[in-house]
DNA sequence: GCCGTTTTCGGCCCGACTGTTTTCAGTCG
């Protein structure tokens, strides 16, 4: 309600920062990792950064009554679906409001009809190009998917770069933008490269064999819309200016904004390309020279601060941590010491008991747990009581084989049934040496069924770690309904594991939850969830997600030496 | 509409590219 009320008010012409407080308020509320009932009956809403009282009011207002009206009044000014007009690329909301006031157009429809008969060519600032321009975004905007998963996202990416690297002029580049944040979902890609002569990249760029259409054609920035619908931007600077070049490109925007306001404060005006300085009043000063920074390292010692990794840049309190020196050591993929959940061909996996055991030695695992679906889930081959204990001898067996450095334990990922039943029983879940629960099925039960589920596995002393625990499917289906203050509150108290499943398909918990799961002091397991080899190659996508949770490795229970590990799933079921 | 190592009032990041214009507004990130 927000983000569109935030648009209406920008084509109403109403002051752009009033405008961005809207749209601030609504990214703020987005990414929270809170119900914002229970927030607003904690009277904490103003605690929520870009969130003041007159914005609070209208959460509660929207909470009590379902309407907020102030939209209402909104609307009878502006209508509501010029809103869907400026989603189309190209159309921002002077063009909106001109359509609407010269031509009458409130909707995506008319305007194509409009630009169709060449209605738009005429209008002032318009002509027979802009009228094209915006065909081609309703077109586009119709193709659009919406936003791309991380895991589609980043090899495509780092293919695109490859091939560009292989031209002589490039020195190096990387992938920046949300990419490198590792958001779970990704709005476009964003290319970096470093070169003193970028107009041959840029071609090339912009005639890659997968290019629809090109957006944007400059010396040093480029925009293209792939085939398959993903836009993607490529920006060239100088290797001197690589730091500030990247940090600018790896953003977000709000990271940005603040450290340029930091800057500021310091004597600078902050861009892509270096430090200026600049006078009291922030004009630049002529004469005085530029400073330079190669490294991102660099650009953040001139601002005193710690070098910010990158998944932590979404000005959620990691500026105020790295002047104060207290930046978390982010867990990394060399602290995983084991993968534990794993399917094999008793349930749904490809792969044999023995196969995945080696294929995950073969990538520096120490231990392992054997994890295959229970007996209800019969859609994966669920295990019954007889072949659940077939199993364990044969994992028995294999972990004897493979020799006191590579452990195979007998575990579990167990079905949550939609009575809130769990699927095995407490005597042979007890003989398990590692037990996930997850939920599977009945996943659109109202919040209290769902709730109470989870609950109900949170609290057998048999279950170690809840798998996915919110079960979403990204990008298509949506986390279920639970209470999760009151699923964060039970793990605590039960001391029961919560997964940050690491399949890009999944990546749940997602980062502000495990932020908030690890604040409160549950711990938590980053596992492949692999029903495959290639699959186990999937971990770094939880990592980062952890990372993105400012998650340290003490919390992660599958860092932890095999010992460790053994006495805490041991010393928990008593 | 938010917010405060200068402020409870008066600020609020910065630049590239396009298309329509004769110097810039609009859009985007």
């Amino acid at each position: 309600m927000f983000e569109k009320v935030s648009i209406m008010l920008q084509i109403r012409g109403d002051n752009i920062h009033r405008v961005l407080s809207y749209k601030r308020a609504a990214e703020m509320i987005r990414e929270l990792p809170r119900d914002l009932r229970a927030i607003a009956d904690d009277g904490a809403l103003t605690e929520i950064p870009n969130i003041g009282n007159t914005l609070a009011e209208k959460i509660e207002e929207m909470l009590d009554t379902g309407k907020l009206e102030f939209y209402e009044r909104l609307s009878q000014e502006v209508p509501p679906t010029l809103v869907d007009i400026v989603n189309i690329n190209g159309v921002g909301p002077k063009k909106a409001k001109l359509f609407w006031e010269t031509l009458g157009v409130t909707t995506i429809e008319q305007l194509e009809a409009a630009a169709r008969e060449g209605k738009l060519r005429d209008l002032p600032g318009m002509g027979v190009k802009s009228e094209q321009k915006i065909i081609d975004g309703i077109e586009a905007l119709a193709r659009q998917t919406g936003r791309t998963p991380l895991g589609i996202a980043l090899p495509a990416a780092q293919d695109i770069l490859d091939e560009l690297l292989k031209l002589p002029q490039a020195i190096e580049g990387e992938i920046a933008g949300s990419i490198r944040r590792a958001r779970p979902t990704i709005g476009d890609v964003d290319l970096l490269i470093a070169s003193d002569d970028p107009a041959p990249i840029m071609d090339a760029f912009v005639n890659m064999q997968q290019v629809d259409r090109v957006l944007g054609h400059g010396p040093t920035k480029s925009s293209v819309e792939l085939l398959n619908g993903v836009q993607v931007d490529l920006r060239i600077l100088p290797k001197e200016r690589w730091g500030t070049a990247l940090s600018y490109f790896t953003g977000s925007q709000a990271h940005n904004v603040r450290l340029r306001e930091r800057a500021l404060k310091m004597g600078y005006s902050l861009n892509e390309h270096a430090l200026r300085p600049v006078d009291d009043v922030g004009n630049l000063i002529d004469d005085a020279d530029e400073i330079l920074c190669a490294t991102e390292e660099a650009l953040y010692q001139h601002l005193g601060l710690a070098w910010i990794p990158p998944e932590l840049r979404e000005d959620s309190g990691e500026i105020e941590a790295a002047d104060a020196n207290k930046l978390p050591e982010l867990i990394t993929i060399d602290d995983i010491q084991a993968d534990l959940h794993i399917h094999t061909t008793y349930s749904d996996g490809k792969l044999s008991v023995r196969e995945m055991a080696e294929e995950a030695r073969r990538r520096g695992r120490k231990y392992i747990v054997i994890t295959d679906h229970s007996r209800s889930l019969g859609i994966a081959n669920g295990l019954s009581i007889e072949r659940l204990l077939a199993q364990q001898e044969e994992v028995r067996n294999i972990d004897d084989e493979m020799g006191p450095d590579f452990r195979v334990f007998h575990g579990t990922e167990m079905d949550i049934n939609a009575d809130g039943s769990l699927d095995y029983p407490d005597d042979i879940l007890e003989q398990l040496d590692f037990v996930i629960a997850s939920l599977h099925v009945s996943l659109r039960q109202d919040r209290e069924q769902i709730t109470q589920r989870l609950l109900n596995a949170i609290q057998n002393p048999h279950v170690d770690l809840i798998g996915h625990p919110r079960a979403q499917q990204i990008p298509n289906r949506e986390p279920v309904d639970a209470d999760m203050d009151a699923v964060f509150a039970a793990a605590a108290k039960y001391n029961t594991a919560l997964e940050i499943n690491a399949n890009p398909r999944r990546l749940d918990l997602e980062a502000q939850y495990a932020r908030r799961a690890a604040e409160m002091g549950i711990l938590l397991s980053i596992n492949t969830d692999a029903h495959s080899a290639d699959q186990m190659d999937l971990l770094h996508f939880g990592v980062r997600t952890a990372r993105r949770g400012w998650v340290e490795a003490q919390c992660v229970i599958n860092t932890w030496p095999v010992e460790q590990f053994l006495e805490w799933v041991q010393n928990r079921e008593r």
